[in-house]
DNA sequence: TTATTTCGGTTGTATAATACATATATTATC
DNA sequence: GATAATATATGTATTATACAACCGAAATAA
């Protein structure tokens, strides 16, 4: 392989960190059921919804990089509690829009809080300069994710593709 | 209780991305079955084998916050595999030490190889002191966690972690 | 000593999240 | 109107997990 790449330590560290990272999230997510936790798919879920105001199941399987057969039953799941509403497309049969009911909204928003405040707790001695430097980076990895999944994908409306330099 | 915290935006962007950050991986883990790929609990196994030499079933699960019953049966299944082998202690019969066999040792060092290929292909733009810093980051973010866990004890019913010692 | 409790681990069972293959219904295209 | 493409839903299987019940070994109490 080509050598203009960064130094190995460093990213054996953050590779390895965050595995161990996404392994104390899935335990916490497991472990403590406060009330108004969501599991996480269907808080991202809820979220996009938040932001984006109304989409369909398979922009949502796209956003979520979900197989479209399981967004359709996370819809569902989240339906069954009340959470979201569909409505079929006037103009496409085929289509359903799903957008938020005024629980589902409320859910949300007590389980941001939720975990905010878990967060909170878990970052209180940080500087606010380091958090705000390690939400940067977070957005930037998650951001060259985004791009190496979808290099060469059809876009969908509000997309943002920047491309570095 | 508001007063000494960090401020919530910087929070929110965190604890935000950091959902996406999980819901990434775990897309990648799905989809993407380079051969040499092992999921994230098994590889945090043989990663801790690697680190540790020889540890329990039980050590295993509290390291990787798993039950112990789910441990057990992800060392049976790398047993299954070969890349470790379960010996009992000598004086205490309930015990099995797991450790790595010359298999899983290769099995790792492929794993980790491919991951670290991925992420400095993630972050082939950083700058060695972002890495650094990022890398800095989420050892103190994961650090805090394993406090969080271990200071903290979540009462659960009938069973209840005492830390004599 | 024997009886009981604790401990480490395994096995039974249940659940949740997921993907893949297939089905269905709607729209688009020929 | 027949066929193809599309959006979603359903059938089925897999995987990772926890909890509960259990088992055998060790430690402790009697």
């Amino acid at each position: 392989m080509e050598e203009p790449f960064p130094p190995m330590d460093a990213i054996d560290l953050i590779q390895q960190q965050i595995s161990i990272l996404i392994r104390r999230s899935e335990s916490e997510r497991t472990a403590k059921q406060n009330t108004d936790r969501l599991d996480r798919s269907a808080y991202l879920m809820l979220g996009f919804l938040v932001n984006e105001g109304t989409l369909t199941v398979g922009q949502l399987a796209e956003f979520l990089q979900l197989d479209i057969s399981t967004a359709s039953r996370q819809v569902r799941a989240l339906e069954d509690k009340g959470l979201v509403a569909r409505t079929p497309d006037p103009r496409d049969g085929r289509i359903s829009r799903v957008s938020l009911t005024e629980e589902g909204q409320q859910r949300f928003l007590a389980a941001k809080s939720s975990r905010l405040r878990r967060y909170r707790q878990l970052l209180s001695d940080w500087s606010e300069p380091d958090l705000a430097q390690f939400g940067a980076y977070l957005v930037r990895l998650n951001q060259a994710y985004y791009e190496a999944i979808h290099n060469s994908s059809p876009e969908q409306p509000g997309e943002r593709k920047e491309a570095g330099r």
